[in-house]
DNA sequence: CGATCGTTTGACAAGGGTCAAAATGCGTGG
DNA sequence: CCACGCATTTTGACCCTTGTCAAACGATCG
């Protein structure tokens, strides 16, 4: 679990990543910035949210790896989905909302509050639009999970990932840090920890990707794209 | 295929859905209403809106099926959903939204366009909560996929499925319509055809479901419900 | 230098997939 | 009212991907 020194402290990550998501106004901007300087550390394994309770307040993750799970009842647990630099916690448009999911943080983690957004602002439609990019995420993982056998399911989600955090600034061209352990992937994608040590191996040994402590790295990223038709997420019209 | 027999014409289920889901002002309901006579009809399987091509309208399905499906590049399908009467369809907060799925008819049905609403109003808490449904749906979908097996999968979205029928008020305490063929329960649930069958006849020699004629029910619901630790969806502290 | 967590390996089992064909149901037209 | 044609359901035989259980190995940290 090495991925939080990988990572900057998010000096202004959240206004990074919504204004590349809309283009927004300098007071927004300025507001945003303000409201990273408010940031809340909490330590990995902590849960944040639970799931049934009352959403209190709207948070951003700065910095470090968070995800939403459910645990059934017999112990199995399902990884709903991981939230990364940049995403947004609990922003919901209704009032009195309860939380759909528990929310633990992964690493150690800096989140900072959410500043509210008037309606029909650029703000708002920031919101919005990180509010779409999340829907779209849950349909690939429906899809991973309904279509994509256990080899494809790794891929595609690496590719996710990749794009994910490329988009704040936090993967270069060729590797990305991966603070997660196999057991994780497993309740991610459906599979078992053992199936997942044994795909990732297969993956080695084709030259699919490398991996060195915490990061990992594609040879050739194109081939993988290919390997399962991989598109980049796009959810609005402009940009 | 013969759900829209079973199903009312649709005189106000927009109304009553959002309705039920916050408390409404009588003039959002007065224009609900009026909005609901300005239908328009699909012949079943006919595509309402294509993944990636711009959304134009918002609309609400008034009576039928619809599903929200992707196409993989060798054929295989995934469902990512279905929509039932009262649903709303491709409404979304941000400016040039791209469709993220592709929407399919799967029996005839028939659609209204969706009254806008102002920011802040009783409307807009009821379009938001919605929208909170329709995530809970997503996230309940994620979980059978990666952690249920074909029988909690099959049993779990049956339940789920006669709650959402069951809030419009088109499933009796005993029996609902289920207008749809096993290859399709087979594409939404992750599994073949085949195996769909053969998980429905083994239910239905345990005594967990009966069904004729494209409508199920349950013998004893609350078993089935045990069986698999299900929770019906709740979205909101109020109500 | 144990203790602990995570990764790796092996042997075996099982849930679910594949392929192909038969049976059933149903709408249509004569 | 019957017969035909198509879609859907059902069945059988066989196989493969993934899961299970258990143990060994490796790294990290007090």
């Amino acid at each position: 679990m090495n991925g939080p020194k990988a990572m900057t402290p998010g000096m202004s990550i959240l206004s990074t990543r919504l204004s590349r998501l809309t283009q927004l106004q300098p007071a927004d901007v300025e507001m945003l910035q303000a409201a990273e300087r408010d940031q809340h550390r909490f330590p990995a394994r902590r849960e944040l949210i639970r799931e049934g309770e009352p959403v209190r307040e709207r948070r951003a993750l700065l910095s470090g790896w968070a995800c939403r799970q459910r645990i059934l009842s017999d112990g199995r647990r399902q990884i709903l989905g991981f939230l990364l630099p940049g995403d947004l916690i609990g922003v919901c448009q209704h009032s009195a909302p309860l939380a759909s999911t528990t929310i633990l943080a992964i690493t150690e983690i800096v989140t900072c509050p959410v500043p509210a957004a008037e309606p029909a602002s650029g703000l708002a439609e920031a919101y919005a639009r990180s509010a779409a990019l999340e829907e779209h995420h849950m349909l690939a993982q429906i899809t991973r999970l309904g279509r994509l056998n256990a080899c494809e399911r790794l891929a595609d989600w690496l590719l996710e990932t990749q794009d994910r955090l490329g988009f704040v600034g936090l993967s270069t061209a060729d590797q990305f840090p991966l603070p997660i352990t196999q057991e994780m992937l497993a309740d991610a994608l459906g599979l078992t920890s053992v199936h997942v040590n044994r795909t990732l191996q297969a993956m080695r040994r084709d030259g699919l990707l490398t991996s060195r402590s915490g990061m990992i790295s594609f040879p050739d990223r194109r081939r993988l794209e290919d390997m399962i038709d991989y598109k980049p997420a796009r959810v609005s019209a402009q940009g």
